[in-house]
DNA sequence: CTTTATAATGAGAACGTTCCCATTCCTATA
DNA sequence: TATAGGAATGGGAACGTTCTCATTATAAAG
């Protein structure tokens, strides 16, 4: 139904291959040629078989986007959604489509092996096993790992700051005279959630700041539970001048609470977000957060993995991208 | 590098093509020959390419989802990222991969040819031309077309009850005794915005309400255009006691400013927005909207395609998604 | 006007599957 | 024991490209 490249040679007179040229590498055949083919290709509606083409590249230009979040599915979640968004444009940029997948999808009936010579590279974000990247390197397909760090021989990992963001919000809190500083550690993976910790605690030993048991809260990061945590906090004899949430999603848990009960933010109760993401802005008093320049993290990934498989040399690194503290309504010093 | 079907076959004795049966259609090889192929498989790292069985087979398992939207990146689109997830869990579900692009990046340098036999099918979202349909016909890739109708043969349309939802909205106001409704209409498509439109002037023309000029305005669909037309509004002498804004964006610029302005929500001030977005619960006092139901369109249009790929019956149907009227703190009568 | 270098074109194999058609192997029935 | 019939397996062509190598056309130099 769809013509074929000898289609478009038997109509035009060149052979198969300068048809192929003609497309896959203009600058090797003639202005004329060219000119006669392309015209012959509209009219024939002749377009290469991305297929065909990979199968004898072996290359396909396309990469994985893998994500294994419980919690929110990849495009609704509002922390990898813009690192996506990030890959997706410097893909755009250096010819690769994306596909979207999580561990269990790529997975073969026969039990631990992976499919897919369809995807050249993957980035693998947040939480899996060496296991998996040792497995997708037995395939060919290249890997960066993203939001996590893995001790492994010519691995790229891209991650956080994330003790950098928690000194610089503490800080921030305490410059301003706020001692009483509690804090809502989100429940993620081992490395962000010490991390983040480290940082809250550090600044409060270093301005030899007692910490309080009380002050010290972990949960799981949904809405309701950072609810629940800040009405119990904020219910305490001695409460708390300022919280600094882990993420935005119970930041804006921590605001609504606080607005319910009819606290003032921030003169009765300073709030600290963590990753910017685009919800931060909509709450009113806007949220004051750690921003990480998702999309730069995601670009910067695809970046990397291209580079890899065009040819580019496979060293190990460990990349931190670095955090700044937005200043918005839920502290003081927003103008 | 990889080890192909040979080499499992020379492994184990058995042929290629009891491998490949093994793996694609396991019920016609023996209970005996399936182990062992799996085992071997295993144990040489063995995964079926899906690139050359795309290529016999001439069909990909993948499916395009394009969008044409220049403020928002399909991921960070608060109305598409959601269908955007439906599509991509029929998807799993039924086996398929999920390509985004838009429309100017699956152009070929001859010009108007469009590439890609790497997909099976696509879904069209919002605005677009025949023509484009037409070309990827002609590649025999099908689609169907969602948030937008055109009248062709053999299409599926997959739309929204624009009409019935701005109906439910003005109506709620209606029966509250309120009667000065102001609208805020985003510029969008032709067809979206009359709609909504129509929806609200049918109701207060029907309650014999009058309608007054200043009341009723249109802006780009930002933030800040809709906190400018708010401030504006409700500077009015005689102010709205209610404002519909036709998405979500839009009622969160008013409810700032609202805020800002020191009116109390809903009882200086209602508002009703649309969609639905996930921002829309997270602005405090939450927002009253027209919810729909995204997921189930992108399952839908999934579907629709994924049984026309399969063999299904190709025939034009215009499907309108209903819309629910979702009550929260913008309004009277959230419980 | 020949020779030499370079640009433009072609023919054939290869990429790793699936599918059609044939063949072999069982098992049950006569 | 012979025979049929289905289940299980194999061989070869085909899918639509690209790539290597060879050939021809074209231009530059002697």
């Amino acid at each position: 139904m769809s013509s074929t490249i000898f289609d478009v040679a038997r109509e035009c007179g060149y052979s198969k291959t300068t048809i192929s040229r003609a497309f896959a590498s203009p600058e090797m055949v003639s202005e004329k040629a060219r000119r006669i083919i392309y015209d012959t290709a509209r009219q024939l509606n002749y377009t290469p078989n991305a297929i065909a083409r990979a199968m004898v590249r072996k290359q396909t230009n396309n990469l994985g986007f893998i994500v294994n979040d419980q919690q929110y599915p990849v495009v609704l979640n509002p922390f990898y959604s813009p690192i996506f968004e990030g890959v997706l444009q410097t893909c755009r940029q250096r010819g690769y489509s994306v596909f979207i997948a999580n561990e269990e999808e790529i997975q073969l009936p026969t039990g631990q092996v992976y499919v897919k010579k369809q995807m050249d590279g993957v980035i693998i974000c947040g939480k899996t096993e060496p296991r998996v990247i040792d497995e997708f390197r037995a395939q060919n397909i290249d890997v960066v790992l993203l939001n996590n760090v893995f001790d492994m021989d010519e691995l790229v990992c891209i991650t956080i700051d994330h003790y950098g963001g928690a000194v610089k919000a503490i800080e921030h809190l305490v410059e301003q005279g706020i001692e009483e500083i509690a804090i809502i550690n989100g429940h993620f993976s081992p490395y962000v959630y010490k991390e983040r910790f480290r940082g809250y605690i550090d600044v409060l030993m270093r301005h030899d700041i007692e910490t309080k048991d009380a002050f010290i809260t972990t949960i799981e990061p949904t809405m309701e539970e950072a609810k629940q945590c800040a009405r119990q906090l904020l219910s305490l004899d001695e409460r708390p001048r300022a919280i600094f949430a882990t993420n935005d999603t119970i930041a804006i848990g921590v605001v609504k609470v606080a607005l319910q009960m009819g606290l003032s933010i921030p003169e009765e109760l300073s709030i600290i977000g963590y990753d910017d993401s685009n919800l931060s802005a909509i709450i009113e008093p806007e949220l004051t957060t750690v921003r990480i320049d998702k999309e730069e993290m995601g670009k910067l990934a695809a970046n990397k993995l291209i580079d890899i498989l065009q040819g580019g040399e496979r060293k190990k690194e460990i990349i931190e991208c670095p955090t700044t503290l937005i200043l918005r309504g839920t502290t003081y010093g927003h103008h």
